[in-house]
DNA sequence: CTGAAAGCGCTTACAG
DNA sequence: CTGAAAGCGCTTACAG
């Protein structure tokens, strides 16, 4: 905390009134039965004297401290940055301010960020739940603290989230794929128990079985986040020379995408004539591949802020749980060949 | 703020002794002298009723909140997010909290940000000032706030900052290019009063200069930051195609280093044959050119760190002005042909 | 129309 | 070794 500023103390004695009056007229309350001269004088003083409410000395009074905490995988990451700053602008809108943190999807870290952040008394908090956070998510419910899921959810916890239709996203994308004529398609994916993800999965297997396609055990790479490189170079290499080599490979995060390009970019296949490629999220540095990728855009700014309303419908009125599914839209560049047919 | 939580009363309570003793044993003071038995009782009763402090409480009593203010210029974009990902980790291992919050660029909104997170009584603020806020600057300093600016400064304030030498930096990106045989040399930069921006203009014309080379107004393109993508895409054709066309381009930002390279892409010239490019900062994705950048790496983890680490003293200690310069790296890739000569 | 008073949950000299 | 008491800067019934 800095300085010694004006207090509410400091205006009642100027003007000679109580520090209730200076209150109640600096807070509009009261309305009509404060006499307009005193009013007037209060607030004339208080801006000489640029008062500046103590939120602090508020918040003990009124048990509300208008922030929310946020828990993001990494915010230097690409999609927790632009949830972050979606996040943000609807709480700053609303008079909230945003305490954050990463999990760096780490159980441990998380549970440690979010008891710091009810320690700071946050009036709720908005998390993306690491795999393992499970448990923590349910002492949370348990406790009655108010709290959105953002971007992943546990089926097995009624709790409020806002997050993408994985399954039908993922089997939109690979379904272009197919009506454009690719039979042969690899998924790229995170080795985790996060259901977000493992629904993407079923959604890949699903549009296949659609179309009659057999699913190959090869076809499916799943990446270790921890060996993130090596893992992904292993991968492609395979899925382009292997023994089930594919015509068509679908990412399912962004950073797996770019590497993923890193390594077809090596490798010299040509991006879409010897292999398509659907890419996750939105980067505009995708632009710079030769053959700017096809990929499934999450609507992140609804996330954010619809995230952000339920939070504090929850934090006013305690009841209703909200779950929102909301679905990726298919942006078709250069990395996939046209769809063939379109009654699909 | 959330549900009711057991306060030190109710330990008091539970253990029959005095809320003073309780905040004693559980903040470790008077360490010796509390009966054993006694200070073992209480954390046990704490520990039974899962005992949070409450920090606004405690904020309101020590006037000191543990938070920091950070005010970036977009939380969306790459550097920023960077930079608040290494505040967070710093700040946290000084069991520091940050509160964020983006200027947009835009004086006004960064004015509103400060007030907002000084009337959170944060302990200090750590601040990208946009262009324009000189005076928002200079105001914290008179009121002895404690802040640091960061990446940006203002050369007639004597505060704390920690930044680039972006004199020495840019020079250094364009002499490699002259030492690689380059002549004509264009310098893509943001329209702006910024200090920061204007010194990297600087160094680009000290290299020329060094090297006897004479600069042509058309060379330097300044883009308006609100109207970005068709400045940028005349600024290239113009540099690769107009009067004095330029064998190479050197960006001073991230974000116009992407556009740039979109729009060298699209115009179908050949990097590094018929033109070099230096880029600004870093990013996964300049590995999808096909000509991946020479780029300046500004050393980001150590500009957040120090700043914090900077900020953390000035809070404690309120005397010293510390002001760094660090300088960025040249990394060398394929976008610039291999240096000539080595003696520079 | 206005003020005295209690209290939010802590900390910390002070006294014993 | 321990407790009563004041106070951080606010808000808000209550009384007049």
């Amino acid at each position: 905390m800095i300085g010694k500023k004006t207090s509410l103390k400091d205006i009642a004695q100027a003007v000679g009134v109580s520090t209730a009056l200076v209150s109640y007229v600096l807070n509009n309350k009261k309305e009509g039965r404060i006499n307009k001269d005193v009013a007037k004088q209060i607030r004339k003083v208080a801006q000489e004297l640029n008062y500046q409410p103590n939120q602090i000395a508020k918040s003990l009074k009124t048990n509300k401290t208008f922030t929310l905490g946020l828990v993001v995988a990494d915010i230097g990451n690409q999609f927790s940055s632009s949830l972050a700053r979606y996040i943000e602008d609807e709480a700053d809108a609303r008079n909230y301010t945003v305490i954050y943190g990463s999990s760096e999807e780490n159980p441990a870290k998380c549970q440690k960020l979010i008891t710091t952040l009810l320690n700071r008394q946050v009036d709720g908090l908005l998390i993306c739940a690491p795999d393992g956070s499970e448990s923590q998510i349910a002492d949370l419910q348990r406790q009655h603290v108010p709290f959105v899921l953002i971007d992943r959810y546990f089926p097995n916890l009624k709790t409020n989230y806002v997050a993408l239709d994985n399954f039908q996203s993922v089997r939109k994308a690979v379904l272009h794929l197919i009506d454009s004529g690719y039979r042969r398609i690899g998924l790229v994916t995170f080795k985790t128990g996060l259901f977000h993800i493992s629904e993407r999965t079923r959604g890949y297997r699903a549009a296949l079985a659609d179309n009659a396609i057999p699913f190959k055990k090869s076809w499916l790479k799943e990446i270790n986040r921890d060996n993130l490189k090596p893992e992904i170079a292993k991968a492609i290499l395979e899925l382009a020379t292997g023994k089930n080599p594919v015509d068509a490979i679908v990412f399912t995060s962004n950073t797996l995408s770019i590497n993923g390009l890193k390594e077809i970019k090596k490798l010299s296949v040509r991006v879409p004539d010897e292999m398509a490629v659907v890419s996750f999220d939105e980067t505009e540095a995708y632009d710079l591949f030769y053959a700017p990728p096809t990929y499934l855009k999450q609507p992140v700014e609804e996330m954010g802020r619809l995230a952000t309303t339920i939070l504090l419908e929850a934090i006013t009125a305690n009841n209703r749980i909200t779950q929102a599914s909301l679905e990726a839209t298919l942006v078709v560049q250069a990395s996939t060949k046209p769809a063939v047919f379109t009654d699909k």
